[in-house]
DNA sequence: GAAAAAACCTGCGAAAATGCAGGTTTGATT
DNA sequence: AATCAAACCTGCATTTTCGCAGGTTTTTTC
């Protein structure tokens, strides 16, 4: 609760806040949120847990992940600064996927009651809400046919494509915004760390990617969008 | 047009329009949507096409399939009666995806505006909507996870009881009811025909489901839930 | 900065899944 | 009822993916 940060000092002009809310309601939620930090590799919620409300990202990064089936997770979406987590749960009582700071974040926190007043009381926020689902819903489907008929290099190609738009690159250093362990990487692609592995010595081979130590270097993104290039990207 | 089902007469309780509107809006929608009889294998939408408004099937039983790629296919959905169709377009021009009739189905077809203006009149509606879209998320970010992770006898299982949960079986003869092909079976599973074929002799050596001609009838569900038992159903 | 722990790399055999080809059954048409 | 086309079944070789095990590098801890 420290640090607060108000709605109107934010600079995450995409927030669904910033963008649906305005006046009054604009106001009710900046001063009825609640902040927290949370520390790299923390859970921010656990499945099975109680759902009070809903979360936006401040500042940060995060991972929504699977329950871990044996011994392997899924990680079903990153998530970074300005945006929604948590709206899978709308409706239900209890989540039903873990989320993980990948790195340290500031997440403010709105509690259902509100959350719905708002909802009902700015049009603006809940139809931006529903086109947010509608999208989300898309880009989860087209993932499921991903991981029905891509092979291992294109899995890989293709989390590291989806690495990249989530949290971007360093434009001098070329370097992944977000470090993520090959596990992480797995998890994204839906195969094994050694898999990872051994396509990034095809990558590095191809002079796509290079490695500093863990990072991962972009040196040709539209190469890596080319091997998946006949599948849609959105 | 013809064979009108007005929304007072329409048997779908389950229905978006009469679960959420209601009164004027109701008669509105009921007096402005447009019906439209499809034939087995008729296209209602193809990828591209321009989104004019949204469905809502009123009988029949429909398939939600990508475009096919290196000849391989993937249903992102199947809908029977009392469902909405096209939600994915929300927000969008053009649709993402290809919707097939899989038997004869009248459609509902509501237009973009009155669907529009009936979500921001009718608070339940908009609501009912934005718990549909969560729960379906939820349901295909499960799906990500399971393409990632189960084996083939896993994935077949898992495309009988979705098969069995979207559309039931006859109660006297225990069919599923609707006829699908092994092609069918393997775009929803996320595998090839002759995959289905095998499993299906292995399914029927247990005695979880027998073979009537190319019909499906179900012996025991309760086994096939055990085989995809480590798995969250919902 | 030394020691310990964690993460990463790599070769290889095993397992799983695929794709083809040829034969069989089923359903539609006349 | 005969014919034809489509869908289905099945054996087998090939390809792909996996998972272990042992060694190496990097990071963390004290």
């Amino acid at each position: 609760m420290k640090n607060r940060i108000t709605c109107h000092e934010c600079k995450n002009e995409k927030c669904f806040v910033k963008q649906g809310c305005f006046g009054e309601w604009l106001n009710k939620i900046s001063t009825n949120k609640f902040q927290h930090w949370y520390k790299k590799g923390d859970y921010i919620f656990r499945e099975g847990e109680p759902i009070y409300g809903i979360n936006f990202i401040q500042q940060g990064g995060v991972k929504v992940v699977t329950t871990s089936l044996h011994g392997r997770e899924q990680i079903v979406r990153l998530a970074k600064e300005g945006e929604i987590l948590g709206h899978r749960g709308l409706g239900r009582t209890a989540y039903y996927f873990n989320a993980v700071a990948l790195m340290d974040s500031l997440l403010c926190f709105v509690e259902n009651e509100l959350f719905y007043e708002a909802c009902m009381n700015c049009p603006k926020f809940a139809f931006n809400l529903i086109f947010f689902y509608a999208s989300e819903l898309r880009r989860a489907e087209l993932r499921v046919k991903y991981q029905a008929q891509m092979n291992i290099r294109e899995k890989v190609a293709m989390a590291f494509i989806y690495s990249y738009e989530a949290f971007g690159m360093n434009p001098e250093t070329k370097m992944l915004n977000i470090s993520l362990s090959r596990q992480d990487i797995a998890d994204i692609a839906g195969t094994t760390a050694e898999q990872i592995t051994r396509q990034l010595n095809d990558f590095e081979n191809e002079k796509l990617i290079a490695r500093n130590k863990r990072d991962i270097i972009f040196l040709n993104i539209k190469g890596l969008e080319d091997i998946v290039g006949d599948y849609k990207i959105e």
